[in-house]
DNA sequence: CGGCGGTTTGAGCTAGTTCAATGTCCGTGG
DNA sequence: CCACGGACATTGAACTAGCTCAAACCGCCG
């Protein structure tokens, strides 16, 4: 169950690096770590594959809350790498009603723009304050062309992507709000653990309660009640927004989650 | 609005072909028509690539309602292709309860098994009698390495597969039950259009209303009592598996469907 | 004719919604 | 240092979409 990484923990990297403008990128590798970490899980990279990935650190910038990276509708042509904070992909009603399709955290990119030039059919915005590294289509297509590995990894990534997609359809479509809730704390747990940001069981949630709500097709105000009720029953500890999985096990099982397709 | 295919339209073909194993293949492409439809609405073919196509006609085999094609956490080695017929990937709780994750409909094709070694996250089943080609990997590969218009087309499926399931979380999460089932029949409508299985608003829906209701997180008593208020209000008429769309327009009003991504 | 698989109907119930008030934390300006 | 305001979290209370269970019904096939 536990699969935290192997690697150092650096507690609150994501926080710290992701707060704003005035705060300069930590030293060397020090966020691209999130992206080796993941794209390694995938397909072993070598040296040199590391090396042009740090090198990308040079297209990453700080980016406030609730950005709108890329509209709806909209080509675009450049990949996007998150590699602090949360993001996400939505859609919207026209009534304003919102909803969130994907996570997109530290260490995930989107090259959809980037590869094909097909108009998004959703759109993808920061849903907290992030670092994110804008790869130019071109830069980007070399990357891929020149490191087989990485390329490999990256299409390995999006199938992950895919199961995820259809593990969310499942969610939403036949489990109830508090099991919908520990199911996604669980595919937190699992993916924010594979890039080493958790730490002990704790890991830093950057969201509002609005976000889990428009992630899992439920209001505000339930899921508050439903976070109420995990932490009553000791399966989960939530404190401002550090939350810490206590009981991992009882919670996958609450969720019937299954570990492993990442 | 009207996306029907421009060729002559062979009403039912879908379901006198798909009746069972004493059923012969009709004459030659007669089924493989709707994977060149689609493949073709993706990247234009050429005339080697179309034969190429047909020449799987050969691995095609009538399929009954409710089979297994792959189980979950299998490996499979083949290639999928839904000729005629209704097939879907799902997933089960271990309550029993079932969520449809995808329709997989004629000319829709599934090949994770095939090019990827890994075990499937969800489990590939048909929905009524079906003709389904089974391609080995290996003649698969091949039929890709040789036409790479085909490689590129089915590329293009697969992102529309996939923007298809990003649609039905955003259906799921913050649709009514009224939307929803109004959403799915509009995507039908698009679907089986763009293969030229739709006439005059008409087609085949060989699915019982459990169907719907496990592929729209609903109890099928609400799926029979929402199309029942879509008949009522004269959006639909269906009278045995025979849908009719009376309203095209403002069905997708109703479900704020927004037609072209496939 | 009888039965099986599916649809339809009814009635009671509950999970989750909506709306609105209240509480809490935190940053800002005086 | 404190008052103020804004953004979230929490609570309460009324309401409802959709569920469950169970009975009837219908069409089809052997």
């Amino acid at each position: 169950m536990e699969t935290f990484a192997p690697t150092a923990l650096k507690e609150l990297v994501v926080t710290d690096s992701a707060r704003g403008p005035e705060c300069p990128a930590p030293e060397g590798g020090g966020l691209v770590r999130t992206l080796l970490c993941k794209l390694d899980g995938f397909a072993p990279l070598t040296e040199q594959d590391r090396a042009a990935l740090v090198g990308l650190t040079g297209y990453a910038r700080p980016i406030e809350r609730h950005t709108v990276l890329a509209e709806q509708e909209c080509v675009v042509d450049h990949a996007l790498i998150v590699l602090a904070g949360f993001a996400g992909r939505s859609k919207r009603r026209a009534s304003g009603r919102r909803q969130i399709l994907a996570y997109l955290l530290p260490g995930d990119l989107c090259d959809r723009g980037a590869l094909h030039g097909y108009p998004l059919d959703h759109a993808i915005e920061t849903l907290s304050p992030c670092r994110i590294a804008k790869v130019p289509r071109a830069a980007y297509l070399d990357l891929l062309g020149r490191h087989p590995r990485i390329a490999l990894a990256v299409q390995r990534a999006r199938l992950a992507e895919e199961a995820t997609a259809r593990e969310w359809v499942a969610n939403i479509g036949m489990r109830s709000g508090l099991e919908r809730t520990a199911h996604l704390l669980c595919e937190l747990l699992e993916r924010l653990g594979s890039i080493g940001a958790v730490s002990d069981g704790q890991f830093d949630l950057p969201l509002t309660q609005m976000d889990p709500a428009e992630t899992l097709g439920l209001s505000s105000v339930h899921v508050n009640r439903v976070l109420q009720a995990l932490r009553r029953d000791g399966l989960i500890s939530l404190r401002g927004h550090r939350l810490r999985i206590l009981a991992p096990r009882r919670l996958s099982q609450l969720a019937e989650f299954e570990a492993g397709y990442l």
